[in-house]
RNA sequence: GGAGGGGUGGGUGAGUGGUUGAAACCGCCGGUCUUGAAAACCGGAAAGCGCAAGCUUCGCGGGUUCGAAUCCCGCCCCCUCCGCCA
């Protein structure tokens, strides 16, 4: 949620924020309820005072053997009148903060404008495609013939979107989760954490997904809880209604979780391979940190993530999202495209957000900067370390071999029994 | 799922209708003393909104009342016992 009072004092600011997201909303009803309820405040708080005045001296008065009646009959007015204001106030609060919630973050000065992922500009790549000497196939063949990968069998339990991992396949995947938990917590000091995979609304609500987004998720009936989209969202809310102590900040968690998405609206897109499921399996980081250090903290974060790519050989770039292609939580946002060869083309593997105070503020996540100073809100950040699926499709397709089979980077190999090739 | 008990400030915990935003203790911060520390003593400090006056907050929501941490109703969470289960 934006800071209602920057909103108040720099409409004009947040207007062209809006518009530069694509999003062309009026501030003119927010304004309007921001000052019906500052007026509403102090009608009612006056009134609050002068109820809790009178009804001190009727204490009084009892007390004295007087006779009460007739003050209370006034201070029972000033009570009507307080509950008709109060019910008006929290209306207008709860439109208000209605429609603040549905605005997204504010993009960073840094972040380029523009208005879809055409306008991303390439930061940085990394490695350098293979050059096949045969035809590369897409790992929605290779998985398949190899035996590792059973995308009918999953249409037969579950339905469309979903992947049956098998022998070596599953290996693979389960060494890659193991791979990048070592790697974080053993060489960039993130503390591992197995949290729940289903959330409560608040929880959603704290990082962002709701109010806005419901019909992205899968909610687990007839409870208040839905399975995760992403490890983010426990994480984060790991200290939501909390006031950290700044000599714990930064705070650097880590989790290995299974993501859960309906990609409601996506029909068509994807259809095939590992890219786009139902469920899949993703290592998360999260940042908690001051304003102060949060810009630093992303760059440290990116990096974090394109490690793993190195490691593994599989080429790639980092591109900066512009403001029209940024997700609803996010001040910037850096994507990683792995190279896959079958797609002649580089597609997301993680995408690595400053969130600035936007989730902190829904979530109440503070710190205090030094002892007896205020509370003020902590920063935090996300980003997938990486998203483990896409990894593996990624080692198929990069490290295929004309026989069809794929060999296994050397970084994998101790996780795999040291097995050096797949088939 | 059934029965019972409980949710108060950083922690323990008092408070069952009135000036209690809340005793006491522990912990924390500052000071005195000390070469320094400890101990002792003195003092300070909850959070939110607001320029301020002030208002709100004792798990959450509603109700009773002139007035609610305190009474009533609903919900959530925790603990104990039983049932079930990995």
């Amino acid at each position: 949620m934006l800071d209602p009072t920057f909103v108040r004092e720099n409409p004009e600011a947040v207007e062209t924020a809006l518009r530069n997201r694509g999003m062309d909303a009026s501030l003119e009803p927010v304004q309007a309820h921001d000052r019906r309820r500052r007026e509403l405040l102090v009608e009612v708080e006056d009134l609050r005072r002068q109820r809790k005045e009178a009804s001190k001296s009727i204490g009084e008065r009892i007390k004295a053997g007087e006779d009460p009646a007739k003050a209370k009959d006034e201070v029972r007015q000033i009570g009507d009148r307080i509950t008709t204001l109060e019910q008006e106030l929290n209306d207008v609060e709860q439109q208000l903060t209605d429609q603040l919630s549905t605005f997204p973050n504010l993009p960073d000065e840094s972040v380029p404008v523009g208005k879809s992922e055409e306008d991303n500009p390439v930061t940085r790549t990394w490695g350098e495609p293979r050059s096949f000497d045969f035809e590369p196939k897409a790992h929605w063949d290779l998985g398949p013939e190899l035996g590792i990968i059973d995308f009918e069998r999953a249409t037969k339990l579950t339905g469309a979107r979903f992947a049956v991992m098998m022998g070596a396949g599953a290996r693979l995947e389960r060494a890659l989760i193991q791979f990048m938990l070592d790697m974080h917590t053993g060489e960039h000091g993130y503390t591992e954490v197995l949290p729940p995979f289903m959330v409560n609304g608040n929880s959603l609500y704290g990082t962002g997904q709701l109010p806005k987004f419901e019909e992205d998720l899968f909610k687990v009936h007839p409870h208040d809880f839905y399975l995760i989209p992403t490890a983010e969202v426990p994480l984060t809310n790991l200290h939501s209604d909390e006031i950290l102590d700044v000599e714990q900040l930064p705070i650097s968690y880590t989790a290995y979780t299974p993501c859960f998405r309906s990609e409601a609206g996506s029909y068509g897109k994807d259809v095939r391979g590992l890219i786009r499921q139902h469920q899949f399996d993703k290592v998360e980081l999260v940042h908690f940190t001051t304003p102060e250090q949060s810009y630093e903290q992303l760059e440290k974060l990116t990096s974090h993530a394109e490690e793993v790519l190195k490691r593994l050989e599989l080429p790639y770039r980092v591109v900066t999202l512009c403001t029209g292609d940024m997700g609803f939580g996010a001040a910037k946002t850096y994507d990683i495209e792995v190279w896959l060869p079958g797609q002649q083309a580089y597609r997301e593997i993680s995408s690595c957000s400053n969130c600035t105070d936007f989730q902190a503020r829904r979530a109440k996540i503070r710190y205090r900067a030094e002892k007896g100073a205020k509370p003020r809100l902590a920063h935090t950040l996300n980003g997938s370390g990486l998203a483990v699926g896409r990894t593996l499709l990624a080692i198929l397709e990069n490290f295929q071999q004309a026989d069809g089979s794929v060999v296994i980077p050397e970084a994998l190999r101790p996780y795999m029994g040291g097995m050096e090739r797949i088939g």
